[in-house]
DNA sequence: TATTGTTATACTCTATAACTATA
DNA sequence: TATAGTTATAGAGTATAACAATA
């Protein structure tokens, strides 16, 4: 990909504006969260993870023994598209499914040991990957980031 | 239900703990666009339009001419998945697509005077979306969290 | 030879209905 | 009758290869 220049070869165009989209704050949060998941997905890349089975692995790491609906509902999707998520954590032995006695209807999650071992394999490499995507903030803009983000995050979307 | 409970209304789950993925800003930025996400699709349902649409909408309003190559770059989609989306706006007479003489591969994308007059009306529901969205901040908020965002935005990711 | 727009295709992600086995 | 997990499937969204027309 070539960059635009001041080259008389490129005809009237050099620059796109996104002026409309810019005044939104959504737009911008959707750009930032653009380079974020680009780098992060190629953080757990190298683990052989995503980001919903690292958030899987983290979520049954903080929860061991909860169920998969459970665990649907902590990640946001549907559990028919859980069961293959949790299939492949468990055909490489990271998580295991457990049968409770209580309610023989679910299984009870749990990491193996060698799920555990990844999962902290990985946080490690994400802090790494949160350290470079932040670095250009002070604690304070940081602090108050993280704040703006989960007032956003707890506003009452009240539908019309 | 058939358990004892303290509270009546208190379900007999414990609450799900997402301690580890909390730590990183980037899963706070998530959740919180999630939000922001659902609430914009619901706005521009009533248009018919998702963001995507809206958003090329948006970038031909400020960049009358451009042509498809530009407006996916614009859009970080690609080339092919762009021509469906042109296909869409302009098979509802929104966006116009007419032939360059100086490079006849290549076509200017305008709004027609229906698409400019709908890209208005979608632009004002937004910014209804965007002061509920951003409610709880204050200005001072808002602005260190466009800018802590923007950086983020522009970090330059470097790969090992 | 390179670029614009296009077709075809494939792979992921997500959403819903319906089934089974349990409760 | 309701719930947990599952199957099947369909719809988005996204990515690449290859082609025709044009430069």
């Amino acid at each position: 990909m070539d960059r635009d220049d001041a080259d008389s070869t490129t005809p009237d165009r050099p620059r796109i504006s996104d002026a409309t989209l810019r005044q939104f704050t959504g737009y911008t949060m959707k750009r930032a969260f653009n380079v974020v998941q680009a780098d992060v997905n190629a953080v757990l890349e190298e683990f052989g993870l995503r980001m919903v089975t690292y958030s899987a692995l983290a979520i049954v790491g903080d929860n061991p023994g909860l169920s998969q609906s459970q665990l649907a509902q902590a990640l946001a999707i549907e559990r028919p598209n859980l069961v293959v998520i949790v299939d492949e954590l468990e055909g490489r032995d990271l998580v295991s499914r457990d049968r409770v006695p209580t309610d023989r209807r679910t299984y009870a999650l749990q990491l193996t040991s060698e799920g555990a071992r990844l999962l902290a394999r990985a946080t490690e490499a994400v802090r790494r990957h949160e350290a470079r995507i932040t670095e250009g903030l002070n604690a304070e803009e940081e602090a108050i980031l993280v704040s703006a983000l989960k007032k956003i995050e707890a506003t009452d979307i009240r539908r019309s």
